[in-house]
DNA sequence: TCTGGGGTCCTAGGACCC
DNA sequence: TCTGGGGTCCTAGGACCC
Protein backbone atom coordinates (compact mmCIF):
# COMPACT_ATOMS: atom_id res chain seq x y z
CA UNK A 1 0.00 0.00 0.00
CA UNK A 2 0.84 3.51 -0.66
CA UNK A 3 0.08 6.63 1.50
CA UNK A 4 -0.26 10.25 -0.03
CA UNK A 5 -0.37 12.86 2.80
CA UNK A 6 -1.99 15.95 1.49
CA UNK A 7 -1.81 19.30 3.69
CA UNK A 8 -5.77 21.06 3.41
CA UNK A 9 -4.85 24.41 1.96
CA UNK A 10 -1.74 24.25 3.35
CA UNK A 11 -1.00 28.35 3.06
CA UNK A 12 -3.37 29.21 4.38
CA UNK A 13 -3.00 26.75 7.52
CA UNK A 14 0.41 27.91 7.89
CA UNK A 15 -0.98 31.35 8.51
CA UNK A 16 -3.89 30.07 11.30
CA UNK A 17 -1.61 28.20 12.97
CA UNK A 18 -0.35 31.77 14.59
CA UNK A 19 -3.68 33.20 14.05
CA UNK A 20 -5.87 31.28 15.47
CA UNK A 21 -9.40 33.34 15.28
CA UNK A 22 -9.12 33.46 11.78
CA UNK A 23 -9.87 29.20 11.97
CA UNK A 24 -13.48 30.20 10.52
CA UNK A 25 -13.01 33.00 8.24
CA UNK A 26 -12.41 33.20 4.95
CA UNK A 27 -8.58 33.48 4.30
CA UNK A 28 -6.44 33.60 0.75
CA UNK A 29 -2.80 33.56 0.44
CA UNK A 30 -1.52 35.49 -3.21
CA UNK A 31 1.23 34.70 -5.33
CA UNK A 32 4.39 36.93 -5.71
CA UNK A 33 3.91 40.79 -6.06
CA UNK A 34 0.45 40.23 -4.76
CA UNK A 35 -0.60 39.16 -8.22
CA UNK A 36 -3.02 36.27 -7.86
CA UNK A 37 -4.36 33.88 -5.45
CA UNK A 38 -2.48 30.85 -4.89
CA UNK A 39 -4.41 29.33 -1.41
CA UNK A 40 -7.98 29.80 -0.26
CA UNK A 41 -9.47 28.44 3.10
CA UNK A 42 -12.64 26.72 2.25
CA UNK A 43 -14.35 29.58 3.60
CA UNK A 44 -13.08 31.81 0.46
CA UNK A 45 -13.75 28.77 -2.05
CA UNK A 46 -17.36 28.79 -0.71
CA UNK A 47 -17.70 32.31 -1.70
CA UNK A 48 -17.20 31.71 -4.89
CA UNK A 49 -13.05 32.87 -5.33
CA UNK A 50 -10.66 31.32 -7.00
CA UNK A 51 -7.26 29.80 -7.00
CA UNK A 52 -5.14 31.34 -9.90
CA UNK A 53 -8.02 35.05 -9.82
CA UNK A 54 -5.83 38.04 -10.57
CA UNK A 55 -5.98 39.94 -7.26
CA UNK A 56 -6.75 43.63 -8.26
CA UNK A 57 -9.97 42.48 -10.21
CA UNK A 58 -11.62 40.74 -6.80
CA UNK A 59 -9.89 43.02 -4.12
CA UNK A 60 -12.86 45.19 -3.52
CA UNK A 61 -15.01 42.11 -3.38
CA UNK A 62 -12.65 39.84 -1.26
CA UNK A 63 -12.81 42.86 1.20
CA UNK A 64 -16.74 43.18 1.26
CA UNK A 65 -16.95 39.62 2.49
CA UNK A 66 -13.96 40.16 5.04
CA UNK A 67 -11.47 37.86 3.47
CA UNK A 68 -8.75 38.07 5.32
CA UNK A 69 -5.53 38.54 2.59
CA UNK A 70 -1.74 37.67 3.09
CA UNK A 71 1.36 37.92 0.83
CA UNK A 72 3.16 34.37 0.25
CA UNK A 73 5.66 33.82 3.26
CA UNK A 74 7.14 31.07 1.40
CA UNK A 75 9.94 30.95 4.63
CA UNK A 76 7.46 29.97 6.84
CA UNK A 77 5.66 27.64 4.53
CA UNK A 78 9.03 25.74 3.90
CA UNK A 79 9.68 25.47 8.06
CA UNK A 80 6.69 24.35 8.62
CA UNK A 81 6.31 21.98 5.79
CA UNK A 82 10.03 20.41 7.38
CA UNK A 83 8.01 19.90 10.99
CA UNK A 84 5.08 17.92 8.99
CA UNK A 85 7.47 15.79 6.75
CA UNK A 86 9.48 15.04 10.10
CA UNK A 87 6.37 13.47 12.16
CA UNK A 88 5.69 11.35 8.99
CA UNK A 89 9.41 10.35 8.57
CA UNK A 90 8.89 8.98 12.34
CA UNK A 91 5.49 7.17 11.61
CA UNK A 92 6.78 5.66 8.37
CA UNK A 93 9.19 3.36 7.15
CA UNK A 94 10.37 5.68 4.25
CA UNK A 95 8.50 8.87 2.63
CA UNK A 96 9.19 10.39 -0.64
CA UNK A 97 8.33 14.22 -0.14
CA UNK A 98 6.36 15.32 -3.51
CA UNK A 99 6.05 19.04 -2.85
CA UNK A 100 5.78 21.50 -0.17
CA UNK A 101 2.81 20.27 1.19
CA UNK A 102 2.43 16.57 0.00
CA UNK A 103 4.23 13.27 0.61
CA UNK A 104 3.92 9.81 -0.41
CA UNK A 105 4.33 7.56 2.51
CA UNK A 106 5.41 3.65 2.61
CA UNK A 107 4.65 1.67 5.33
CA UNK A 108 4.59 -2.16 6.22
CA UNK A 109 1.62 -4.46 6.83
CA UNK A 110 2.58 -4.74 10.78
CA UNK A 111 1.08 -1.18 11.18
CA UNK A 112 -2.52 -3.07 11.11
CA UNK A 113 -5.34 -1.17 10.32
CA UNK A 114 -4.43 1.43 7.61
CA UNK A 115 -7.49 3.62 8.89
CA UNK A 116 -6.43 3.41 12.41
CA UNK A 117 -2.81 4.13 11.99
CA UNK A 118 -3.45 6.94 9.48
CA UNK A 119 -6.16 8.62 11.90
CA UNK A 120 -3.35 8.33 14.41
CA UNK A 121 -1.21 10.05 12.00
CA UNK A 122 -3.12 12.97 11.27
CA UNK A 123 -4.18 13.59 14.92
CA UNK A 124 -0.50 13.61 15.54
CA UNK A 125 -0.10 15.84 12.60
CA UNK A 126 -2.32 18.14 13.63
CA UNK A 127 -1.32 18.68 17.57
CA UNK A 128 2.30 18.78 17.07
CA UNK A 129 1.98 21.33 13.92
CA UNK A 130 -1.57 22.87 14.23
CA UNK A 131 -1.34 21.62 10.06
CA UNK A 132 -4.52 19.43 9.09
CA UNK A 133 -3.82 16.39 6.63
CA UNK A 134 -5.95 14.41 4.31
CA UNK A 135 -4.30 10.67 3.65
CA UNK A 136 -5.44 8.41 1.07
CA UNK A 137 -3.74 4.70 1.00
CA UNK A 138 -3.95 2.47 -2.07
CA UNK A 139 -2.05 0.19 -4.61
CA UNK A 140 -0.80 2.95 -6.86
CA UNK A 141 0.14 6.44 -6.48
CA UNK A 142 -2.48 7.66 -8.52
CA UNK A 143 -4.71 5.42 -6.84
CA UNK A 144 -3.31 7.05 -3.52
CA UNK A 145 -4.31 10.67 -4.54
CA UNK A 146 -7.04 9.71 -5.67
CA UNK A 147 -7.99 8.38 -2.74
CA UNK A 148 -6.85 11.37 -0.25
CA UNK A 149 -9.47 13.52 -2.28
CA UNK A 150 -12.22 11.88 -0.98
CA UNK A 151 -10.18 11.76 2.08
CA UNK A 152 -10.22 15.84 2.32
CA UNK A 153 -13.73 16.30 0.58
CA UNK A 154 -15.81 13.85 2.44
CA UNK A 155 -15.42 14.53 6.57
CA UNK A 156 -17.21 11.23 7.07
CA UNK A 157 -13.03 9.34 7.01
CA UNK A 158 -12.08 11.34 9.46
CA UNK A 159 -8.92 12.61 7.28
CA UNK A 160 -8.26 8.71 6.53
CA UNK A 161 -9.71 7.00 2.78
CA UNK A 162 -7.99 3.74 2.32
CA UNK A 163 -9.09 2.10 -1.01
CA UNK A 164 -7.89 -1.79 -0.89
CA UNK A 165 -9.95 -3.87 -2.95
CA UNK A 166 -10.45 -3.63 -6.44
CA UNK A 167 -14.21 -3.23 -5.72
CA UNK A 168 -13.62 0.41 -4.07
CA UNK A 169 -11.42 1.27 -6.15
CA UNK A 170 -14.16 1.15 -9.06
CA UNK A 171 -16.76 2.77 -6.84
CA UNK A 172 -14.32 5.95 -6.02
CA UNK A 173 -13.34 5.96 -9.94
CA UNK A 174 -17.11 6.14 -10.52
CA UNK A 175 -16.92 9.16 -8.59
CA UNK A 176 -14.11 11.18 -10.01
CA UNK A 177 -14.55 13.15 -12.52
CA UNK A 178 -11.92 12.65 -15.65
CA UNK A 179 -10.51 16.33 -15.00
CA UNK A 180 -9.54 14.91 -11.03
CA UNK A 181 -7.55 12.41 -11.84
CA UNK A 182 -3.45 12.86 -11.67
CA UNK A 183 -2.15 13.70 -14.63
CA UNK A 184 -5.09 14.79 -16.57
CA UNK A 185 -4.68 18.27 -17.12
CA UNK A 186 -6.72 21.25 -19.01
CA UNK A 187 -5.90 20.14 -22.21
CA UNK A 188 -6.52 16.47 -22.13
CA UNK A 189 -9.98 16.80 -20.13
CA UNK A 190 -11.90 18.20 -22.61
CA UNK A 191 -10.28 15.62 -25.18
CA UNK A 192 -11.45 12.96 -23.11
CA UNK A 193 -14.63 14.31 -22.53
CA UNK A 194 -15.18 14.43 -25.83
CA UNK A 195 -14.48 10.61 -26.72
CA UNK A 196 -17.40 10.65 -24.09
CA UNK A 197 -14.85 9.70 -21.04
CA UNK A 198 -16.24 11.78 -18.18
CA UNK A 199 -15.23 9.66 -15.06
CA UNK A 200 -12.01 7.98 -13.64
CA UNK A 201 -13.59 4.43 -14.29
CA UNK A 202 -14.59 4.79 -18.13
CA UNK A 203 -10.55 5.92 -18.71
CA UNK A 204 -9.48 2.79 -16.78
CA UNK A 205 -11.92 0.48 -18.27
CA UNK A 206 -11.09 1.86 -22.24
CA UNK A 207 -8.43 -0.28 -23.80
CA UNK A 208 -4.22 0.30 -24.07
CA UNK A 209 -4.78 0.43 -27.78
CA UNK A 210 -7.32 3.72 -27.44
CA UNK A 211 -5.59 4.89 -24.94
CA UNK A 212 -2.65 5.01 -26.72
CA UNK A 213 -4.59 6.54 -29.72
CA UNK A 214 -5.93 9.29 -27.69
CA UNK A 215 -2.64 10.19 -25.45
CA UNK A 216 0.44 9.08 -25.54
CA UNK A 217 2.96 6.80 -23.49
CA UNK A 218 2.19 9.21 -20.77
CA UNK A 219 -1.98 8.51 -20.95
CA UNK A 220 -1.12 4.62 -20.36
CA UNK A 221 1.04 4.99 -17.30
CA UNK A 222 -1.83 6.57 -15.90
CA UNK A 223 -4.52 4.24 -16.84
CA UNK A 224 -2.45 1.28 -15.47
CA UNK A 225 -2.08 3.33 -12.53
CA UNK A 226 -5.68 3.23 -12.12
CA UNK A 227 -6.03 -0.17 -13.07
CA UNK A 228 -3.81 -0.81 -9.85
CA UNK A 229 -0.12 -2.05 -12.03
CA UNK A 230 2.34 0.63 -10.34
CA UNK A 231 4.12 2.18 -12.41
CA UNK A 232 5.50 5.24 -10.89
CA UNK A 233 8.66 4.29 -8.98
CA UNK A 234 9.35 5.39 -5.65
CA UNK A 235 11.73 8.21 -4.98
CA UNK A 236 12.89 8.32 -1.81
CA UNK A 237 16.16 9.86 -2.45
CA UNK A 238 14.74 13.26 -4.53
CA UNK A 239 16.75 13.67 -8.02
CA UNK A 240 19.42 15.93 -8.51
CA UNK A 241 17.90 19.49 -10.00
CA UNK A 242 18.76 19.65 -13.52
CA UNK A 243 17.32 23.62 -13.61
CA UNK A 244 17.13 25.93 -10.91
CA UNK A 245 15.43 28.95 -11.66
CA UNK A 246 14.49 32.28 -9.96
CA UNK A 247 12.74 34.81 -11.64
CA UNK A 248 9.97 37.63 -10.48
CA UNK A 249 7.59 40.36 -11.46
CA UNK A 250 8.12 43.96 -10.56
CA UNK A 251 5.63 45.88 -8.59
CA UNK A 252 6.20 48.87 -11.95
CA UNK A 253 7.34 48.46 -15.32
CA UNK A 254 11.30 48.84 -15.30
CA UNK A 255 13.14 50.99 -18.22
CA UNK A 256 16.64 51.22 -17.14
CA UNK A 257 19.48 48.67 -17.55
CA UNK A 258 20.87 49.56 -14.17
CA UNK A 259 18.01 48.41 -12.11
CA UNK A 260 17.55 45.34 -13.96
CA UNK A 261 20.85 44.59 -13.03
CA UNK A 262 20.01 44.69 -9.06
CA UNK A 263 17.52 42.22 -9.74
CA UNK A 264 19.59 39.65 -12.11
CA UNK A 265 22.34 39.94 -9.52
CA UNK A 266 19.74 39.20 -6.59
CA UNK A 267 18.34 36.03 -8.69
CA UNK A 268 21.73 34.48 -9.99
CA UNK A 269 22.85 35.33 -5.96
CA UNK A 270 19.71 33.12 -5.05
CA UNK A 271 20.22 30.56 -7.53
CA UNK A 272 24.04 30.35 -6.45
CA UNK A 273 22.99 29.85 -2.98
CA UNK A 274 20.65 27.22 -3.68
CA UNK A 275 23.27 25.55 -6.16
CA UNK A 276 25.58 25.16 -3.41
CA UNK A 277 23.05 23.60 -1.49
CA UNK A 278 21.95 20.56 -3.31
CA UNK A 279 25.96 19.97 -4.05
CA UNK A 280 25.51 20.83 -8.21
CA UNK A 281 26.87 23.08 -10.32
CA UNK A 282 25.72 24.74 -13.59
CA UNK A 283 27.01 24.46 -16.86
CA UNK A 284 25.19 27.19 -18.38
CA UNK A 285 23.06 29.93 -17.51
CA UNK A 286 20.22 31.57 -18.73
CA UNK A 287 18.44 34.92 -18.68
CA UNK A 288 15.32 36.44 -19.89
CA UNK A 289 13.33 39.79 -19.73
CA UNK A 290 9.66 40.45 -20.86
CA UNK A 291 7.16 43.22 -20.79
CA UNK A 292 4.19 42.99 -19.74
CA UNK A 293 2.20 40.69 -21.40
CA UNK A 294 -1.46 41.51 -20.63
CA UNK A 295 -0.78 45.02 -21.85
CA UNK A 296 -2.20 45.29 -25.55
CA UNK A 297 -1.01 48.72 -25.95
CA UNK A 298 2.22 48.66 -25.57
CA UNK A 299 5.02 46.82 -27.53
CA UNK A 300 5.84 43.84 -26.59
CA UNK A 301 9.09 41.93 -25.97
CA UNK A 302 11.05 38.77 -24.43
CA UNK A 303 14.31 37.07 -25.11
CA UNK A 304 16.35 34.61 -23.49
CA UNK A 305 19.80 34.54 -23.65
CA UNK A 306 21.75 30.98 -22.46
CA UNK A 307 25.37 31.26 -21.98
CA UNK A 308 28.03 28.41 -21.38
CA UNK A 309 30.13 29.30 -18.30
CA UNK A 310 33.97 28.73 -19.19
CA UNK A 311 33.81 25.97 -16.09
CA UNK A 312 30.84 24.53 -14.76
CA UNK A 313 30.24 26.74 -11.28
CA UNK A 314 27.80 27.26 -7.94
CA UNK A 315 29.99 30.54 -6.99
CA UNK A 316 27.68 33.24 -6.76
CA UNK A 317 30.44 36.40 -8.14
CA UNK A 318 30.97 34.05 -11.28
CA UNK A 319 26.92 33.91 -11.74
CA UNK A 320 26.53 37.04 -11.53
CA UNK A 321 29.02 38.36 -13.68
CA UNK A 322 27.92 35.91 -16.63
CA UNK A 323 24.08 36.54 -15.63
CA UNK A 324 25.02 40.45 -16.29
CA UNK A 325 27.08 39.68 -19.75
CA UNK A 326 24.08 37.39 -20.72
CA UNK A 327 21.72 40.24 -19.55
CA UNK A 328 23.86 42.74 -21.97
CA UNK A 329 22.40 39.87 -24.98
CA UNK A 330 18.68 41.11 -24.24
CA UNK A 331 18.17 43.88 -22.81
CA UNK A 332 16.65 46.60 -25.61
CA UNK A 333 16.29 50.34 -24.26
CA UNK A 334 12.67 51.82 -24.53
CA UNK A 335 10.76 48.81 -23.27
CA UNK A 336 8.99 49.06 -19.47
CA UNK A 337 10.04 45.74 -18.19
CA UNK A 338 7.53 43.93 -16.33
CA UNK A 339 9.59 39.96 -15.54
CA UNK A 340 12.99 39.03 -15.56
CA UNK A 341 14.80 35.71 -14.75
CA UNK A 342 18.13 33.77 -14.28
CA UNK A 343 18.11 29.80 -14.48
CA UNK A 344 20.59 27.71 -14.01
CA UNK A 345 20.46 25.10 -16.77
CA UNK A 346 22.42 21.59 -17.16
CA UNK A 347 23.10 21.34 -13.51
CA UNK A 348 25.28 18.37 -12.88
CA UNK A 349 26.76 17.30 -9.37
CA UNK A 350 29.62 19.43 -8.14
CA UNK A 351 31.62 16.38 -7.58
CA UNK A 352 31.51 14.83 -10.91
CA UNK A 353 32.30 17.51 -12.94
CA UNK A 354 35.72 17.63 -14.98
CA UNK A 355 37.22 20.73 -15.31
CA UNK A 356 38.52 22.84 -18.31
CA UNK A 357 42.19 21.93 -19.40
CA UNK A 358 43.31 25.61 -18.68
CA UNK A 359 41.70 26.14 -15.35
CA UNK A 360 43.60 26.79 -12.02
CA UNK A 361 42.28 24.37 -9.92
CA UNK A 362 44.14 26.16 -6.90
CA UNK A 363 41.53 29.01 -7.90
CA UNK A 364 38.77 27.02 -7.67
CA UNK A 365 39.28 25.16 -4.56
CA UNK A 366 39.58 28.94 -2.97
CA UNK A 367 36.76 29.93 -4.30
CA UNK A 368 34.68 27.08 -3.04
CA UNK A 369 36.06 28.06 0.23
CA UNK A 370 34.95 31.52 0.00
CA UNK A 371 31.44 30.46 -0.48
CA UNK A 372 31.36 27.85 1.89
CA UNK A 373 32.35 30.56 4.21
CA UNK A 374 29.99 33.32 2.75
CA UNK A 375 27.08 30.68 3.38
CA UNK A 376 27.91 30.30 6.79
CA UNK A 377 28.25 34.12 7.86
CA UNK A 378 24.47 34.28 5.78
CA UNK A 379 23.10 31.06 7.05
CA UNK A 380 21.57 32.41 10.64
CA UNK A 381 17.81 33.81 9.34
CA UNK A 382 18.77 37.53 10.99
CA UNK A 383 22.03 37.49 8.69
CA UNK A 384 20.91 36.44 5.34
CA UNK A 385 21.95 39.06 2.98
CA UNK A 386 25.21 40.18 5.08
CA UNK A 387 27.54 39.12 3.03
CA UNK A 388 26.21 39.55 -0.65
CA UNK A 389 27.61 41.32 -4.24
CA UNK A 390 27.65 44.76 -4.24
CA UNK A 391 26.12 44.83 -7.84
CA UNK A 392 22.52 43.65 -6.04
CA UNK A 393 22.29 46.78 -4.45
CA UNK A 394 18.96 47.00 -2.27
CA UNK A 395 17.81 43.62 -3.89
CA UNK A 396 14.44 43.34 -4.82
CA UNK A 397 13.14 45.70 -2.38
CA UNK A 398 10.89 48.15 -4.00
CA UNK A 399 10.53 46.12 -6.58
CA UNK A 400 7.92 43.95 -5.85
CA UNK A 401 4.81 44.06 -3.69
CA UNK A 402 3.92 42.72 -0.79
CA UNK A 403 1.23 44.58 1.14
CA UNK A 404 0.14 41.91 3.49
CA UNK A 405 3.10 39.97 4.59
CA UNK A 406 2.94 37.84 8.12
CA UNK A 407 5.76 37.37 10.28
CA UNK A 408 8.56 34.77 10.24
CA UNK A 409 6.97 32.93 13.50
CA UNK A 410 9.25 30.00 13.69
CA UNK A 411 12.78 31.41 11.70
CA UNK A 412 13.38 35.10 13.55
CA UNK A 413 13.09 35.47 16.76
CA UNK A 414 12.37 38.89 16.68
CA UNK A 415 9.27 37.74 14.87
CA UNK A 416 8.13 35.14 16.80
CA UNK A 417 4.65 35.15 18.00
CA UNK A 418 3.07 37.13 21.00
CA UNK A 419 0.64 35.71 23.52
CA UNK A 420 -1.00 38.37 26.38
CA UNK A 421 -2.17 37.28 29.47
C1' DT B 1 -2.59 51.12 -11.32
C1' DC B 2 -2.99 46.06 -10.41
C1' DT B 3 -2.54 39.38 -13.94
C1' DG B 4 2.88 33.96 -9.90
C1' DG B 5 6.89 30.91 -9.67
C1' DG B 6 9.35 26.57 -10.21
C1' DG B 7 9.81 22.30 -11.89
C1' DT B 8 9.54 17.51 -15.00
C1' DC B 9 8.81 14.53 -18.99
C1' DC B 10 7.78 13.37 -23.89
C1' DT B 11 7.95 14.01 -28.87
C1' DA B 12 9.05 15.50 -33.44
C1' DG B 13 12.37 17.17 -36.30
C1' DG B 14 16.95 18.60 -37.55
C1' DA B 15 21.96 17.96 -37.41
C1' DC B 16 25.34 14.89 -37.51
C1' DC B 17 27.87 10.40 -37.63
C1' DC B 18 29.37 5.96 -39.97
C1' DT C 1 19.53 8.89 -65.14
C1' DC C 2 20.66 7.15 -60.95
C1' DT C 3 20.81 9.63 -54.83
C1' DG C 4 20.74 4.23 -48.56
C1' DG C 5 20.19 2.73 -44.08
C1' DG C 6 20.75 3.05 -39.33
C1' DG C 7 21.91 5.34 -35.53
C1' DT C 8 22.58 9.26 -31.67
C1' DC C 9 22.18 13.75 -29.76
C1' DC C 10 20.08 18.10 -29.15
C1' DT C 11 16.37 21.48 -29.03
C1' DA C 12 11.92 23.70 -28.96
C1' DG C 13 7.41 23.24 -27.88
C1' DG C 14 3.71 21.26 -25.50
C1' DA C 15 1.83 18.72 -21.93
C1' DC C 16 1.70 17.92 -16.96
C1' DC C 17 2.53 18.77 -11.75
C1' DC C 18 2.70 21.65 -7.23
Amino acid sequence: MIGLADCNNFFVSCERVFRPALLDRPVMVLSNNDGCVVALSNEAKALGFKRGNPYFKIREQAEANGVVVFSGNHRLYEDMSGRVMTILRSFCDEIEVYSVDEAFIFVNDTVGDFGDFGRELVRTVRRDTGIPLSLGFASTKTLAKLASRFAKKYPGYRGVCVIDSPEKARKAMALTAIEDVWGVGRRNAPKLRRQGVTTALQLADMTEDRVMEIFDIVGVRMWKELNGISCISREIVPPQRKTIRCSCSFQDEIFELETLRTAIASYATSVGKRLRRQGVVAETIEVFVATNRFSSCRPQYFNAFELRLDDPTADTALLVAAAQKALDRVFRPGYGYKKAGVTATRCVAADSVVHSLFSDSGDIERRRRLMAALDRINASPANRHALHVASMGPGLVGLTRREHESRLYTTRLDEIIEVKV
